[in-house]
DNA sequence: TTGTATTTTCAGAATTACCTGAAAACTCGA
DNA sequence: TCGAGTTTTCAGGTAATTCTGAAAATACAA
């Protein structure tokens, strides 16, 4: 008898044991970013998997509740980070993770520009419009602080909009040649 | 009897009140981006304060504890987003920020850096280490994607090292052509 | 329609992160 | 050395977030 029941291909069990502890401080590290920690896990694992998991997957995957599951995954597709596939003759629903890094980095800086890039920006242009031309050397000070804030942050959103929509191959060998 | 007692310059209350909702603001987009909220807002209160507060000062300001005033502070002062200055003839610290939007960003990029961007290169690396080789389908994949993940990630951190380390005068002019 | 598989929801539980306040430690002039 | 002013610490409390699990809703094959 093969021995493959009771002690399957070694290299996949070392395979495993790295990939969930990669998992988990990629959940860690998501948290520092302020990202959901099971968020970036359920990212994490779509991202190495060769194959598109179903809710019950990840759950057994990561030991989690159901819910916790469903919420974080409808939250990776509101991101545009993962898709929901179909099998053929599955009922289930089964989830993929986008793997070029390129086209992850640039969805990444849609969202983030748009939840909250934008909204930094109104509020600083919201508060330059109600104190521009008070009559108090505090407020004169706080109008030139937030314009100087609104300037960087206008700019970095413009280059962010610039590199996000160019393609890898024009970006990368700029940068590369610029910073020699 | 003048009036400045009971109805001082209208102009003040009302730059009181955007400044406000700036600090309040600040603090919850910060919350977005991993940042503790109070840290965010002592941060932003100190940046559009034209002269250095004391503890006592930012704790009525923002209706804080003097623990979480405390702690808040010194973790600014880690993360070399403010200094504590003396004012002479005064036994207490007081604190200013950093005004130069500029200087802000390459202080944040370097310990951003620090923090969690070298982490996550030591993870991947270790990561890779670990399964290169292992013979194993889904261990091959795995290690093709750490690979993916942790060139760009190392790119990602030369970038900033470049942009952070540069003068503003140098970088602005060239991103303003480049994105033209 | 009926039964089964699957997804969705959400109230309450659990966990985590954060904050408070008071006491201890420290600083420094007198 | 004393004492008032100031900073630091931290045990315990609070608030915010996240998670669970079971029930309800939905989808679909027969």
């Amino acid at each position: 008898m093969s021995d493959d029941a009771t002690n399957p291909n070694p290299d996949r069990a070392r395979f495993r044991a790295v990939r969930d502890e990669f998992v988990t401080q990629w959940g860690t590290l998501g948290g520092a970013w302020g990202i959901n920690r099971t968020m970036a896990q359920i990212h994490a694992l779509l991202m190495v998997s060769t194959d598109a998991l179903s809710t019950d997957e990840i759950m057994n995957e990561l030991q989690i509740s159901r819910g916790n599951a469903h919420g974080n995954i409808r939250d990776l597709i509101g991101w545009g980070l993962i898709r929901s596939v179909v099998k053929k003759g599955e009922r289930k629903e089964f989830f993929e993770a986008e793997k070029d890094v390129w086209k992850i980095f640039c969805t990444v800086v849609r969202e983030r520009k748009r939840r909250e890039i934008r909204p930094a920006i109104g509020l600083l242009r919201d508060c330059i419009d109600r104190t521009e031309g008070l009559d108090d050397s505090e407020a004169v000070a706080f109008t030139k602080q937030a314009k100087s804030l609104c300037e960087f942050v206008e700019m970095a959103d413009s280059v962010l909009s610039k590199v996000s929509k160019s393609e890898q191959s024009k970006i990368l060998p700029w940068l590369l040649k610029w910073m020699s």
